[in-house]
DNA sequence: GTAGTAACTGCAACATTGTAGCATTAAATG
DNA sequence: CATTTAATGCTACAATGTTGCAGTTACTAC
């Protein structure tokens, strides 16, 4: 599954990258690449964190991953959808998790100036996730941290 | 003006803040704190880097000002809309610049997980811009940079 | 299986963006 | 003008990501 992925697009079969993504398509939210990193330390697969962002990377280009931005500034990773589906996302502003909006669509409809071109929309949505949303409505972090 | 929204505030007017807040107020597109750092040493507002974060950071705190999370990893700001008017923006992927889309709010319809609280949505188009546009699709930039 | 080659890795060094601590300056107040 | 304390300007540091390059390894051809 992985193996092909990857050689469909013409990449060499890495160690890396198979973890990558499995561990991408078994997530059922976008991962940060310091989230990747530690979870592919506990299952023993030595990587570099440079490798770790090269191997990101190149996913992203051949479209098996997709990468969105957070509220914060690391960035978080996804595998693409088979299907093309695209998906808002929330963003808990306290502790920073982020979750797939399954049922939100990034639509639109706009006018741009002239020569523009949209080649995607990128909804989030910020608020608090239910373990900080009783709690005080910003800047004092409630999560694990 | 801007005197007058810093008192309001219960802040003292400092010859930062002042300049930021006509800086922000003159732009039609939001600004990089990079961007706002180069304007202020334009108009020979002597200032440290870091004294311009805190400026930004109250003015944020405080509503006057608003942050945007760009495509890149670097926050943008503009100024507050009395009015309380939010809208999109649009990010070229090529030379990074945004710019406002007036007329298009970003709105949503949607079932958040129980207990999950939404502040507010940011919907961001990407693409390329006027500049850019006929050139290649992604990783060249050919504006100034 | 072995050899050759280019893609990938791992390391060190660096770039960018943003924060924290603390001594000094200066805006507001009486 | 004197006092108070918010705001500034350092310096140092943290987090996230990138570049260059030597060494390794996955694939291809034999």
């Amino acid at each position: 599954m992985a193996r092909e992925l990857i050689t469909r697009h013409g990449g060499r079969v890495t160690r890396t990258r198979i973890a990558v993504i499995e561990t991408l398509l078994a997530s059922d939210q976008p991962l940060s690449h310091d989230e990747l990193g530690s979870m592919l330390a506990e299952i023993d697969i030595p990587h570099d964190r440079v490798t770790l962002y090269r191997a990101l990377d190149w996913l992203v280009e051949h479209g098996i991953a997709r990468r969105i931005a957070g509220g914060d500034r690391a960035w978080r990773f996804e595998a693409a959808r088979a299907d093309g589906h695209r998906h808002a996302h929330f963003h808990c502003d306290h502790c920073g998790q982020v979750i797939c909006l399954e049922h939100l669509e990034p639509s639109f409809s706009t006018v741009l100036p002239d020569g523009y071109r949209v080649d995607r929309a990128e909804l989030i949505l910020h608020g608090a996730c239910a373990s900080c949303s009783p709690q005080r409505s910003a800047n004092e972090p409630c999560c694990p941290h």
